[in-house]
DNA sequence: AGTGCAAAAAGAATGTACGATCCAAGTCGT
DNA sequence: ACGACTTGGATCGTACATTCTTTTTGCACT
């Protein structure tokens, strides 16, 4: 399960250059293929890869910079293992940054960007979760094209960030149809407070959608972790 | 001007092993001794730090991937070159955060809690921004007192990493007198909010302190430039 | 002689290769 | 059990090939 999806930045258009190892592993680590807390060895990597040590080496500091992954002095490298905590953490930040942006957004938007809006989420309404792929694609959009514009870049970067580890996360687990129903209500509603120009409610609305995500990906793994470890039989 | 200062690290206790390229340039670029936007490159440096190239490679992209560091593809790299916008973005980014570490602060905090914030507040009066270095040290430890402990490490190493950015800027520039007074009554305000375990209180003395401070380096920075510059004489 | 442009050369980054060390873990023998 | 030995792998140094960018050079044309 997961060998496909390499050519998502492959086909572009065809002048594009080959991705760096960087960018691979990247990918590997957001997308799942390399799990967490799993051991990244330089040569593996290098054979897989098809290139040599050195780069490797790089891309894994670079990733380590970023946080995706992390390395002990002559241990070696792993992907970031990530915890119920962590998440929280990540969340908790998310809920202080997203709402400040949101509120850029309502001063600026103008009447197309709310037509967009509504676009994108009548995409997600259509595909109501059905492709996972596809929906996690378009709420990215959906929240993308809010904060995309914003002055402060840095706060952006931070936001995508963020998003990408949440995504490599939830990748691993359904949505629930309750949570899946608070998405669709919270975007709408996000879309209206917007629309009228509200910013106090558009910040509190992102903040709920933010916290109720958050909320959504600890049960997730707390599901998952009682249906693999130790649990069936605690006396096996 | 700057070959002294790589002491402060190596004399520490005799048993600490050689600070890594990576430390080196790090502090080197906080330090002020590489300046932003200054070309950075790998045989340069290799040699700067009596290594090969090859840990300085990877130091660059480590460096990289915390944002010290930009670089270009067949360009190389370069010091994150720092403007007002940045120092702007950073500190909206703060003015969200660092509100919210404090609060969880007034929640935890004790009276020895206090009594230790009040001598470090104590020492920062005495010294009463004469020796800046000293200065420096004191304030961090005063604002890392309060946010070391908070549960959210994620948080906690954000704010770090951007006091760290800020740091290596303000250094550059001198404190005005206004400042200094706000910065000590800020202080003491805060302590105050803390002991009558007014969590609104302090968050808001908290953000005002962060704004103020963002508000003086850009000054500052303007400052500097039209100092610098094309200003005394633009027929020159 | 001065100008513009393109080829050539120089400067660096990036990638490959390989050997030398060093460290942590596991293995084996006592 | 316990300590010496073995081993996998990370880390570092070095050298060299390749590729990209920038600068210089050389030459034709005005």
């Amino acid at each position: 399960m997961g060998e496909e999806a390499a050519s998502e930045i492959q086909v572009l258009d065809g002048v594009e250059q080959a991705p760096s190892v960087y960018e691979l592993i990247r990918e590997d680590i957001i997308s799942g293929r390399l799990n967490p807390n799993e051991r990244l060895k330089v040569a593996e990597l290098a054979e897989r890869y098809e290139t040599s040590t050195n780069p490797v080496r790089e891309a894994l500091q670079q990733l380590r910079g970023e946080g995706f992954v992390v390395m002990e002095p002559n241990r070696g490298a792993r992907v970031m293992p990530i915890d119920e905590s962590f998440v929280r953490d990540i969340i908790e930040i998310e809920v202080l940054v997203e709402p400040a942006l949101t509120r850029w957004f309502v001063s600026i938007a103008n009447a197309a960007d709310i037509v967009e809006l509504e676009a994108i989420q009548a995409q997600i309404e259509a595909n109501n979760f059905e492709d996972r792929m596809k929906h996690g694609l378009l709420d990215t959009k959906f929240h993308q094209f809010i904060y995309d514009r914003h002055y402060n870049r840095h706060a952006a970067e931070l936001w995508w960030k963020h998003r990408e580890i949440l995504r490599a996360i939830s990748r691993r687990f359904p949505t629930s149809l309750s949570r899946r129903n608070s998405v669709l209500k919270e975007h709408r509603d996000l879309i209206e407070a917007i629309r009228a120009q509200d910013a106090d409610r558009a910040a509190a609305v992102v903040a709920a959608h933010v916290q109720g995500s958050g909320r959504h990906i600890i049960e997730q793994m707390g599901v998952a972790q009682r249906n693999s470890g130790n649990w069936r039989s605690p006396r096996k």
